[in-house]
DNA sequence: CTGATTGTTCGAATAATTTCGAACCAATCC
DNA sequence: GGATTGGTTCGAAATTATTCGAACAATCAG
């Protein structure tokens, strides 16, 4: 039984790239996603995006993103996925930028 | 003399877009233009890219997408142009969120 | 006025992203 | 086992961004 499973692959914090950070962050759905995730970490079922009629592929497709950025972590949970932000991380390498971020995306 | 010079277009600070700042932000040539201006105003001809042979057509896009992000101003100066950073503007906007971008880039 | 210097704009080619259905996989429930 | 749920991956199509030459405009030097 010793089968691995086959995890993603998520960056090590130091292999964070700031551009890739940023332009993970620069669609308004990605960037709703991380505001969601600020609040604590979510099964991906119950982390809900504007249009709830969109494909899985596509959130899917979102969350790939996000994740090889090195913004959110995603790993196998019960029969989904849970999902939660690398603040941590983040803020080691990139101090105080998420938390700009997530600042200025809350007003308006 | 009444003729209007034709100003290229500036986005007013309260209409600048997070999604498009992160996104203008996220490549990696117009990071590096903008930690130039974080020293202050630069004459274009004088503010030098990675790749000196760039076409000057590219790089006039590269400024345009800055420019319409709201991050730098492009103003005529003599027979070229002055660039600048629109640092308060961003600051009121988004505070925090230049000088973290800034200093995560500073880094490496 | 002529010519050289600086940049913008346009259009077309190329490259990169996004979108979405279909196929697939793993865990759970009956 | 078989059906259901929750999500990834693949591939193709559509959209969006980038690149760059050519044409144009404005300023300055002589």
């Amino acid at each position: 039984m010793a089968t691995e499973i086959p995890e993603l692959s998520h960056p090590d914090r130091s292999d964070l790239r700031l551009t890739d950070v940023l332009f993970a962050l620069s669609d308004p759905e990605r960037l709703a996603i991380v505001r969601q995730l600020a609040g604590g970490p979510l099964e991906m079922a119950q982390c809900h995006l504007s249009d709830p009629s969109m494909p899985k592929s596509t959130k899917s497709h979102l969350m790939k993103v996000l994740r090889e950025a090195g913004i959110i972590r995603n790993e196998p949970l019960g029969r989904g996925r849970r999902l939660s932000l690398r603040r941590d991380d983040l803020e080691a390498r990139f101090p105080g930028l998420i938390g700009s971020v997530l600042s200025a995306s809350a007003e308006t």
